[in-house]
DNA sequence: TAGATTGTTAATCGATTAACAATC
DNA sequence: TAGATTGTTAATCGATTAACAATC
């Protein structure tokens, strides 16, 4: 639909602005302006308004932006007025996690099926969803329209799980992973590198104790 | 130490190069030139060697790097060198995940202890790693000389949390609650939200689709 | 109509890439 | 010394901010 590609900050920003919108409308706001806004999130009106407008005219001259509407639009925008169909591979503490987490089943990532390689626990349930062997992975793939696979196992296993997905018509992989997923250019990867997010925090750590050390 | 202010996206990109660099050392390769790290990582050389530049000349022209040396010296400039005291506030699905990852632990991120505000498994132990009562907590941060407290528990619940820590001498927050904490200057936050991760992927699926479609 | 606030163009700032002199 | 490759300066590109005309 869109012409041109919207960069990579832009999208990042726009979960964010979904976020605050969700909170003023369930607070009852009905309008609001880029500047309060921008105010509230600590990011300028102008980038507000720059980043809607990439999108199309959201708001109104005199008036702002209806609460309600705007959430709705940047929805639309991210995808969340379809149900994604997502299998989980890995039924780990990590794996476990996500398939209790409720809000994605809110948002429309609805996991119909938890694969492992630890064939003990096959046939068990997490939270309802039945844990299936890795065998019948790509098959399932193939037969309940699964858009996304979550991969949250080791880092060797998930090099061949990820070519195994790569050939069943896979949308996009959500990578637990500490390893960057080689797979063909149709297919979506996004990381969650839990460790570089931890080592960026030890660094701002340090560098904050320099700078306090300095004056 | 260092003199000017280092962009997030030069930070951001620094686990990376740990990780590759990790890799190659295992390998038992020695050396390497920002030319061959570069299309090993998909980057411009160009990139690699400013980025190091900001923290000064590791390489040696008409030589490149040395793969370990520099391994230890992104090490030392991401705090990696010193062992890190955390606690984990949250024993649930995602805590116990979190304590589980033995990669923390190489690191020199040690959990020293979990808290959670079920009374009911109070004393008992994840990984040997026992679970305390919540009015424990800021004592404990201030005895054991803690620096970062891991904040996995619902939003509501977090922000009193972040609160309560921010008088007790923590250093930094990692985040993994949906919700922006406010805390004095000097405590560090680092997010991980897992929604937003999630959003921009779906973006990514429809964007490409569009994408396929117009061709 | 007057006031407010958007959408959008122009200016600025910062980050990435290219080029090359320095030097191992 | 010749070749390779860095460290660093300059050029380009992109993203953010500022400004303002359009318009509700």
């Amino acid at each position: 639909m869109e012409e041109k590609e919207i960069s990579r900050a832009v999208i990042s920003r726009l979960p964010r602005y979904l976020h605050y919108l969700g909170e003023l409308d369930d607070r009852g706001v009905e309008r609001i302006s880029s500047q309060e806004l921008s105010e509230q999130m600590n990011v300028t009106a102008s980038q507000i308004r720059q980043d809607l407008n990439n999108f199309g005219g959201f708001g109104q001259q005199g008036y702002g932006y209806n609460v309600r509407f705007l959430y709705e639009e940047i929805g639309k925008i991210l995808g969340l007025d379809k149900t994604h169909n997502l299998i989980l591979v890995g039924a780990g503490n990590l794996g476990q996690a996500l398939a209790g987490y409720e809000n994605f089943g809110k948002r429309g990532f609805i996991i119909r099926g938890i694969f492992d390689k630890n064939e003990r626990i096959v046939g068990e349930k997490i939270r309802n969803i039945p844990i299936m062997s890795m065998r019948h992975m790509t098959d399932f793939v193939k037969e309940n329209n699964i858009d996304i696979a979550v991969i949250a196992i080791p880092k060797l296993a998930a090099v061949e799980v990820a070519e195994e997905l790569s050939t069943c018509g896979i949308k996009a992989i959500w990578n637990f992973s500490h390893v960057d997923l080689k797979v063909p250019q149709h297919i979506v990867v996004e990381n969650v590198h839990l460790s570089e997010s931890l080592m960026k925090l030890s660094y701002n750590i340090r560098e904050k104790e320099c700078r306090s050390e300095e004056q």
